[in-house]
DNA sequence: TTAGGGTTAG
């Protein structure tokens, strides 16, 4: 090659690097490793930036890096420079690091960008250090390098330093006022010091529009959206310049806030800027749809986005991926690494985030060999990603041995470890590690004692583990932080002792949302359900606004208590609130009216299919399955496949359990073999449940028995609970013995053993056995759940027990009951006594059936509602098939519906006929 | 001098 041609190489590749086509310039120097051109320092820099800045592959800037040592171009100030910046941008800072010692020149520029490599990885100390350096050895800084340290200075939360750094700079006379003022207000507002930032802002003689973004983005980032919303308005009247970096920073605060209504008045007001079109903007949009759990918003504004960069892309991945969308994410990955052929670190750490359970572990290795291979394995942020990703799939193992093999672990590597002990349930391991991070010399942040805190889950780890910790986090003053104080309360009740929660709870001064949601979530755990609804008032009595935890918590309360007034009123605050477009919330609703028994309410907010999730898929189908309308059950799961959602084991929990109600006996069976092998959902032991109960109740006890013979895993309570209610059903005595001792042995002090068996022995006519039950019972001291029933009228509950007598209407109650009996034995009703578990005549098991809760609950209903209206009745257990008898025949005499609400389902009655066709 | 993607937690 001549020199003439060398020079026209060198012409093309900064024409290519000028004009932003670094896709171009890399191919060029393919054509020109070939070509065997003579290169020059200018050019091997331009065509490192090139690599720098299409954020390629990293091999592709290890070649050139290989290429210009062999051509003996090292020593060149601007290559050097502009691979320390190439590696920092890679996040190898310690490479980066080496470089900078064996130049044997170096200008404002290197200095600078190993600051920015030291700045992204986190090391701000290490910034404020070069600065130092730099200032010891006088180079003079230039605008780059310090915007860089203020920024530092924000982000060390360290005022004074930031202060020292202006002053030299007005020294220097190297800015104007304006630029001066714009740099504190940015520092203020990272250093959380909004109030300064104000005031900075308000004493400005001259103001651009940097200062108003500045300003408005010191609040956003501060999650003040208010405030930041009112410097807009503001911006708007007085200065008319809106720009781009305008709308990023309020939409920053949309997602903060997680406040999709807000998000979305932003996102009118960029429609009609005309900014849409903005990548920045475009970007921020994407992120706002993702943290508001809308990936399919972001997937339709993706597709319609006018200008897309790697950031988009990359977006787009950890989107799915945050929404737990694995399967989608890693396609997507596919699809981009075919369509732009490029990827960062980011696209690495974000896909790795896909592939955090057992299901993508093989996938999760492939993208963990990707990262060798592309030589990015010492980067931190991927190192993390892959401790997590092994540490969440439940493979401590490696996770632990890809942190020792880590050339560096920060705190995020401790955290995740310590996280994912807990997840596991390995509170000792968890602990362990936590010491080991101490030993290491690495601090530990608020994560850290979250994560701690997490891993206790017993009664005996709160004596030995949890109140040492808290003791420990007391005397390190991480008690002040509002999500320690929030663990701590879960913690607490977690480990069973709620009092002490309801302790901590009290004695905190300040009570923010997030503590008030942990009191409320940890009450509705433990059952006391009424006691959740009380705080629910009590929070806003206090001020506080509902947010969405708050909302479902409340939500899940009333379906669990099936109220359904305090539901509706609940579900109109939801409305009101703005958080009706929150799938989380607006699910939880659902699920409410499902179990209150309002299936109509249940499709009337039920979103369209194609922005169904998965969840909204699973609670219709239970919705459905609980109500007794099978065959819609099964329609639903076919059109969540032909949707395109991935069934999970939710789904065939309902699926099963529907058919296992319905006497689908086949179908089910069939589901069940389908699961793993078409659907790749392991059989966990709830599937194994609802099989057992499908093939008991339809009479097939030998198969059910075979069953769990065979089962994958071990057999539980519920298993042989479930067989011996099936026994029950068809008076098998021996079987029913079997299941009944297996039962004990789990657990001797279940009641529901004893009360089931001699259930069984009653209803097979065997009174001397049903005796010996009842004695050993009582000589071990074991009480029965008494039955109850409940019925809502006039906005007050009225609870009836076995016979009860103490209703203020006791003498009308009873009066209809004795009428009850006998319009509908005119109407043919003819009892069974074989429900009747006592050993007396026939006329006096008749007249103790006529005791049963259920029954009383009805005739109350009956005097205490508007004629024609619909009836609620509620049982704390199942219902006794000679009062679903009875209940057939008022339905068709009195011409009401009434729904009658088990723990298990739904009944409901019209006509003389009920939706279960008897089979439950 | 202002804005967008990532790892732990929520």
């Amino acid at each position: 090659m001549s020199e003439r041609n060398d020079a026209s190489w060198n012409t093309m590749m900064s024409g290519y690097v000028r004009g932003r086509e670094y896709s171009k310039a890399i191919e060029f120097f393919q054509e020109m490793l070939e070509g065997g051109v003579k290169s020059s320092g200018f050019l091997m820099a331009s065509l490192v930036t090139a690599c720098d800045k299409s954020g390629s592959m990293f091999g592709e800037g290890l070649q050139v890096h290989g290429f210009v040592v062999k051509v003996g171009l090292m020593s060149d100030v601007f290559v050097g420079t502009s691979l320390l910046h190439y590696y920092g941008t890679y996040g190898l800072v310690s490479d980066a690091h080496k470089l900078f010692e064996e130049m044997p020149e170096r200008n404002v520029v290197t200095w600078t960008s190993l600051m920015v490599g030291h700045s992204d990885g986190g090391e701000s100390e290490k910034v404020i250090e070069m600065y130092r350096s730099m200032r010891r050895e006088s180079v003079c800084c230039n605008e780059n390098t310090i915007a860089l340290v203020l920024k530092t200075c924000g982000t060390l939360e360290d005022e004074l330093l930031g202060l020292q750094v202006l002053g030299n700079v007005v020294k220097s006379g190297l800015d104007t006022n304006v630029s001066v003022g714009n740099s504190l207000i940015a520092m203020y507002g990272s250093c959380g010091n909004v109030k300064e930032a104000c005031r900075v802002f308000n004493d400005m003689d001259e103001r651009d529009t940097i200062s108003w973004n500045s300003i408005i983005s010191a609040n956003a980032q501060n999650g003040l959206c208010e405030e930041s919303l009112r410097y807009f308005y503001w911006m708007r009247h007085v200065h008319k310049e809106v720009n781009s970096s305008t709308v990023s920073s309020l939409l920053t605060v949309s997602s903060s806030v997680d406040n999709l209504k807000w998000g979305r008045g932003i996102h009118g007001l960029v429609v009609k800027s005309g900014l849409e079109s903005n990548v920045c903007v475009g970007n921020s949009l994407l992120k706002m749809y993702s943290e508001a759990g809308r990936w399919k918003d972001a997937e339709s504004f993706f597709q319609r986005m006018p200008q897309k960069d790697l950031i988009s892309w990359n977006s787009m991945v950890a989107c799915y991926a945050q929404n737990e969308e694995s399967q989608k994410a890693l396609n997507f990955f596919a699809d981009m690494r075919r369509v732009i052929k490029t990827m960062s670190y980011v696209t690495i750490t974000s896909a790795l985030a896909a592939c955090s359970n057992l299901e993508f572990i093989a996938e999760g290795k492939i993208l963990h060999a990707v990262a060798v291979l592309s030589g990015l394995q010492a980067n931190i942020v991927i190192g993390n990603a892959l401790v997590t990703m092994y540490g969440k799939s439940g493979v401590m193992a490696e996770a632990r041995k890809v942190s020792t093999i880590m050339p560096k672990r920060d705190e995020v590597t401790w955290n995740a470890l310590i996280g994912c002990h807990a997840e596991n349930e390995e509170a000792n391991e968890s602990l362990k590690a936590f010491n080991m991070m101490r030993k290491e010399g690495i601090r530990e942040n608020y994560i850290t004692i979250v994560n701690v805190l997490g891993a206790f889950s017993t009664p005996d780890c709160l004596q030995k583990q949890g109140m040492p910790i808290h003791a420990y986090i007391v005397r390190t003053g991480f008690d002040s932080d509002k999500f320690v104080q929030t663990s701590l309360i879960t913690m607490y009740a977690k480990c069973g002792d709620l009092h002490s929660s309801s302790f901590m709870f009290d004695g905190l001064s300040t009570k923010r949302s997030i503590t008030w949601n942990a009191i409320i979530a940890a009450n509705a755990h433990h059952g006391c359900g009424e006691e959740a609804l009380k705080l629910i008032m009590k929070m806003r009595n206090a001020g506080l606004l509902l947010d969405q935890f708050s909302l479902s918590v409340a939500l899940s309360v009333s379906a669990d208590l099936a109220i359904l007034e305090e539901g509706q009123q609940l579900h109109g605050l939801v409305i009101k609130l703005g958080f009706e477009l929150d799938h989380y919330v607006t699910n939880t609703a659902m699920d409410m009216y499902g179990k209150c028994g309002e299936m109509d309410d249940v499709l009337r907010i039920l979103s369209p299919p194609f922005i169904r999730t998965r969840l909204s898929w699973n609670i219709l189908i239970s919705s459905y399955a609980r109500h007794g309308c099978f065959n819609k059950a099964r329609e639903t799961f076919q059109e969540m496949l032909k949707w395109g959602e991935k069934p999970d084991h939710v789904t065939f929990v309902s699926l099963l359990s529907a058919c296992s109600h319905g006497g689908l006996v086949d179908e089910g069976l069939e589901y069940y073999a389908s699961m793993k092998t078409k659907f790749g959902v392991p059989p966990a032991i709830e599937h194994c449940v609802c099989i057992i109960d499908l093939l008991g109740r339809s009479g097939r006890l030998s198969d059910a028995e075979d069953f769990i013979k065979d089962m994958p895993v071990p057999p539980n309570d519920f298993v042989w609970r479930s067989l011996l209610a099936s026994c029950k059903i068809h008076q098998n005595l021996e079987l029913g013995k079997k299941a009944a001792d297996k039962l004990l042995e789990l657990d001797p002090s279940d009641d529901s053993a004893y009360i089931l068996y001699s259930n069984v022995c009653a209803t097979s006519g065997r009174w001397d056995v049903v005796e010996n039950v009842r004695t050993k019972m009582g000589s071990n001291n074991i009480k029965k759940q008494p039955a109850c029933s409940w019925v809502k009228s006039k906005n007050q509950i009225s609870k009836f027990g076995m016979g009860e007598k103490s209703h203020p209407q006791n003498v009308q109650i009873y009066a209809k009951l004795g009428e009850l009996m006998k319009t509908i034995r005119e109407a043919g009703y003819v009892v069974d006594t074989s429900y009747a578990l006592q050993d007396t005549d026939e006329e006096q098991k008749e007249q103790n059936l006529w005791n049963h809760s259920e029954r009383i609950a009805l005739a109350y209903a009956l005097i205490s509602t508007p004629e024609g209206s619909p009836i609620r009745i509620f049982k704390n257990l199942r219902v006794c098939g000679d009062c679903h008898s009875v209940y057939k025949f008022v339905s068709g005499i009195v011409g009401r519906k009434i729904m009658l609400r088990d723990p298990f389902r739904f009944h409901h009655f019209s006509d003389g006929k009920c939706s279960c066709s008897d089979y439950w």
